[in-house]
DNA sequence: GACAAAAAATGAGTATGCTCACTTTTTGTC
DNA sequence: GACAAAAAGTGAGCATACTCATTTTTTGTC
C-alpha cells in the first residue's frame, strides 16, 4: 500500500478569502436557506399548511434536497426548539443574578424563560413538540439515554438540583428530581399551549401558584394554600 | 300544509324479528366491522403500518366509507381509548370496596386500573393519545370545555375530590385538583409508555413512591422520603 | 488539466390519508 | 308499488411527505 497523504500543500489558490472548503460552505448556506424559508413560512401560514415543496422552492433548492438536511418536516421544526433549549442553558450560565436564587426560584425562572423564548414558535410547538413524548422521539424528556440536546438539558437540570441537595436546600431526590422537573415542565407547556388568555396570563398565574406551593412544602413542611 | 304523521302503522311485515330500522342496523354492523378490522390490524402490524385501505378491505367496505364513520385514522384509534375511559368510570362506580378507600388511594387505583386496561392498545396509545395534548384535540385533558368523554371523566374526578374536600380529607383545591390530577395521570402515562421493564414494574414502582409521598404530604404535612 | 471517488443535488416517482361528485339503498308517504 | 327525499356507500382522484436512481458538483491526486 502506498503511504497516505493528508493534503497536497495548497493546490491552486485562485480565490483568496476562503477557508473552509467550498463544500462545507455551500452546505452551510443551503441549510441556512432552508431554515430561513421554513421559519418564514411557518410564521406566515402555520406548520401544517406549509408544504415541504414550498419550503424547498423558497429556499431555492430541489424538493429532495430538503430531506438531505432534515429527516422530516417535523425534524425541521424541531430544530428551532433544540436551538432554544441550547440557548436556555447558555442564558442561565451567563446570568449572574439567577445563580443566587433559591433552587425553586431558579427552576421556575428557567421555565418562564423557556416559555418566553418559544413564543414565536407556538404554532409548531403545538404541532410538533408533543411528538417528543413518544418513546421513539429524540426529544422525549424521559429518555435519559436519548439525544444530545435533551440529554444535555437533563444533565443541566440535574446539576442544579444536585447543588441544592448538597447544600441541604432540598432533600436528596436522586434521579427522580430532574425527572419530576421534566414532567412538571411538560405539564406547564401543555397548559401554556392550551392557554388562550392574554399574554398567557393564566399560565403565569398557575406557575406562580405552583411556586408558592413548592416553597411552602419545602420551607414550612406544610400543606396550606 | 298537510298534517304530519309519524309512521304508517307498520307497513309490510315480511321479516319478523327486526326492531330498529334496517338503516341503523346496517350502520351498526358496518361500524363494528370497521372497529374489528382496525383492532385486529393494529394489533398485528401496529398503528403506523396499518393503512386505512387495508382496514376498509378487511371490513368489506369501500375506502371512503371508513371516513363516513371516523373522521381520521387517528380518530379511529382514539375510539378504543374513549371506550376505556368510559369503562373506567363504570368500573369505579360498580366497585363497592374502592369507595371506602382514602382519596389518594382511590385516585391511584383509578390510574392503575386505567393502565391495566389500555395495555392491549399500547402501540397506538403511543402513536395517538399524545396527540390529545394538542389544543385542538378532542381528548385534551386540560380543555374543560372539550369533548364529551373527557369532560365526563373530569367531572368524575372532580366529584371524587369534592367529596374528599367536604369530609376534610384534603384542603380545598377547587378546580385545580382535577386539573392537577389530569396532569399527573398524563405524566404517569408518559412514563408508562416509556417503560421497558417487565410488566411495567418501573411505572408501578413509581406510582407507589408517588403514593407514599402524597400520603405523607397530606397526612403528616411533612416532606421526608 | 485529467481523472476518479466522494459528496451533494435533483426531481420523477411512491405511498397513503383523505375528499367529493356520483351511485345505490333505505325510508316514509301517497 | 311508485315516487322522492334522505342516508349511506363508492372509488377515482388529490395533496403531500418522503424515497431513490440518476446527474451534477467538489475534492484530492497524478
Amino acid at each position: 500500500m502506498a503511504a497516505k497523504k493528508k493534503k497536497t500543500a495548497n493546490g491552486r489558490s485562485k480565490r483568496a478569502p476562503q477557508k473552509a472548503g467550498k463544500r462545507a460552505q455551500k452546505k452551510d448556506k443551503t441549510k441556512k436557506a432552508i431554515l430561513e424559508a421554513a421559519l418564514a413560512l411557518f410564521a406566515k401560514k402555520g406548520f401544517r399548511r406549509t408544504t415541504t415543496k414550498e419550503i424547498s422552492k423558497n429556499a431555492g433548492i430541489a424538493e429532495g434536497t430538503l430531506f438531505n438536511y432534515f429527516g422530516s418536516k417535523e425534524d425541521l421544526a424541531l430544530y428551532f426548539i433544540e436551538q432554544e433549549i441550547a440557548g436556555l442553558i447558555s442564558w442561565y450560565e451567563d446570568e449572574p443574578d439567577i445563580q443566587e436564587f433559591p433552587v425553586v426560584e431558579k427552576l421556575f425562572a428557567i421555565i418562564q424563560r423557556y416559555l418566553e423564548r418559544i413564543t414565536p414558535y407556538e404554532d409548531f410547538v403545538g404541532a410538533v413538540y408533543l411528538r417528543a413524548l413518544q418513546p421513539s422521539s429524540k426529544l422525549n424528556p424521559l429518555s435519559l439515554d436519548g439525544q444530545e440536546v435533551n440529554l444535555h438539558y437533563l444533565k443541566f437540570i440535574r446539576s442544579i438540583l444536585s447543588e441544592a441537595e448538597a447544600e441541604g436546600e432540598i432533600p436528596p431526590l436522586g434521579d427522580l428530581g430532574a425527572y419530576g422537573f421534566g414532567l412538571f415542565q411538560l405539564a406547564i407547556l401543555t397548559h401554556w399551549l392550551q392557554d388562550r388568555s392574554d399574554h398567557k396570563e393564566a399560565t403565569l398565574a398557575l406557575l406562580d401558584r405552583c411556586l408558592t406551593v413548592a416553597n411552602t412544602v419545602i420551607q414550612r413542611g406544610g400543606w396550606e394554600w
